[in-house]
DNA sequence: CGTAAGATTGAATTAAATCAACTACAGTGG
DNA sequence: CCACTGTAGTTGATTTAATTCAATCTTACG
């Protein structure tokens, strides 16, 4: 019943990186039995591959239930545990140079939390959940300790910390491209590529932490999403998109502009009606706050 | 003679990170016999605490030796080492989801090149010496085994990759701000800041591999240097600058921003002759090409 | 139903990209 | 030694994009 895993290549870029992800809803649930979650599991679960080891299903993870405004890691805290996100998302804030507030990311499953502990022993971020969410928790203690599940386990933290070094990479060259359009579409390719492909999916962030991260003002970030929803390529309303051109999405998202868009208000049916019919009376579950 | 390492505390933010760097040039030179750096002299260097272990000396790595244009990490190429920067510079560029080479980071003594192959065991980055280089050979073969020098030196690599990711976050909020002044102030003081400190320093790099670092396009980098240049906040001349008002140049990147500088054209006495005396036939020494 | 937080839109302003010279400099070969 | 050449850097003029300030609009929620 439970395949062996097979090694998914990565994508040179982690931004396009198709994922791994839950086999399926329900096979994650059973991998999770008592609150606990098996190493070979997990390590299914990140689609990362777990060396051969003895007994890989022996070393179990915690699992933690937390909920919208739940906050994990706080900045400052001694780094004792790190965090997967199995199910659910975060916003993670840092503090910048100037002294304010800055959204780093966003994490989602299969993401990490805490690995900016590791240097100093201390988090120096603050990660909060953005909706109902799971997440397994890693001890540090003894981590490095010979005797602590074997070799198979450090790799695999080895592993995570090198996978979220290509990702803040792939961040950073989607920060860099210069025109708001191609940042935001680029957001929003990620979110979607990584909601299983779907694509309907809830933006559960607000617009003010879209433009913190990407270094944009709301305004800008609004303006922007109207525009993709003018032409057709998705439609936004709040949280909740629905993507309608994949491969237009893909194109604004590395840069070969539609641009050019005119500056004409978003005709909206009436207050929350179906545009095209593309939501329904389910859209409620796209987001549970909770 | 040997003092025992004093554990730096970090900085809440990597950017502003004082480092601990070298103790001086001398000593560095002392700690590398024989073309290898013991692991309790490079814990020392990069400022990382080393876990107590039973002879920290014991272990020991190559060190090589680069010139200007040499490629230690290639992408695709099998990651089997780590690179600990001892001496010089490199650019690391990556391609990003357009297809498109993008500078995602200059690295510096103590920072760590190859982490980014961690994950998938390919290296996804390219690695350029900019200028006569030396690094430390952290081979990957073997280090998760329970024998390999013990824990002590797993804690440290461990540390090391948290706090490549604690830069890249700094990196990240750096680019984020939204003014070309304020990222470009925000890069030059972080290079003076780990210059050892010094208000005269040289920039290896092109101008181009700024700009695309910071997300600007070359000729922004050059007209927001000359402004810096213009208010006498630092003197740049090509790829040597002097800092002349610090507290100014920090000011400029955490965006208390000095506005409104008049466009007048750098007045340059002529070629190459000192302006305020800050440059002297010395000037070659910033920069050793190879 | 009223309220407040978040989101959207508009108009005016400001900053950066782009396009196009032009300059400085290192390296090369006469 | 000097002219030639190509690369990197600088500057100006113009166009384009994003920010800012301000005014609604929407929706969640008590």
């Amino acid at each position: 019943m439970r395949q062996e895993t097979t090694v998914i290549p990565f994508a040179q870029n982690g931004l396009g990186e198709k994922m791994d992800g839950p086999d399926d809803a329900t096979d994650l649930l059973r991998q999770i039995s008592h609150g606990r979650i098996s190493a070979g599991a997990l390590a299914r679960f990140v689609g990362l591959p777990l060396a051969p080891a003895p007994h890989p299903e022996w070393t179990r993870f915690m699992c933690r239930r937390l909920r919208h405004g739940d906050i994990p890691v706080r900045a400052g805290d001694p780094c004792q545990h790190l965090y997967v996100v199995i199910r659910g998302s975060f916003c993670t804030r840092t503090i910048d140079a100037a002294g304010k507030a800055r959204v780093i990311a966003f994490e989602r499953a299969s993401d990490t939390l805490g690995l900016d502990g590791l240097a100093s022993g201390r988090y120096t971020t603050e990660s909060i959940a953005l909706e109902l969410t799971d997440v397994a928790v890693i001890p540090l203690a003894g981590l490095a300790r010979p005797g602590y599940e074997g070799a198979a386990l450090r790799t695999f933290i080895y592993r995570l910390l090198g996978r979220q070094i290509l990702r803040n990479q792939a961040m950073m060259a989607m920060m860099a491209a210069s025109r708001a359009v191609t940042r935001l579409g680029a957001f929003l390719f990620d979110w979607h590529a990584r909601s299983d492909a779907s694509l309907r999916f809830a933006l559960p962030m607000r617009r003010t932490d879209i433009a913190s991260l990407l270094g944009l003002s709301k305004e800008t970030v609004s303006r922007t999403c109207s525009t993709l929803d003018r032409t057709g390529i998705v439609v936004m309303r709040r949280q909740r998109v629905t993507v309608l051109d994949r491969e237009a999405l893909h194109r604004t998202a590395t840069g070969a502009i539609p641009s050019g868009a005119t500056r004409s208000p978003v005709r909206r049916t009436s207050s929350s009606a179906p545009a095209h019919g593309v939501f329904a009376a389910d859209d409620l579950v796209l987001l549970h706050r909770d």
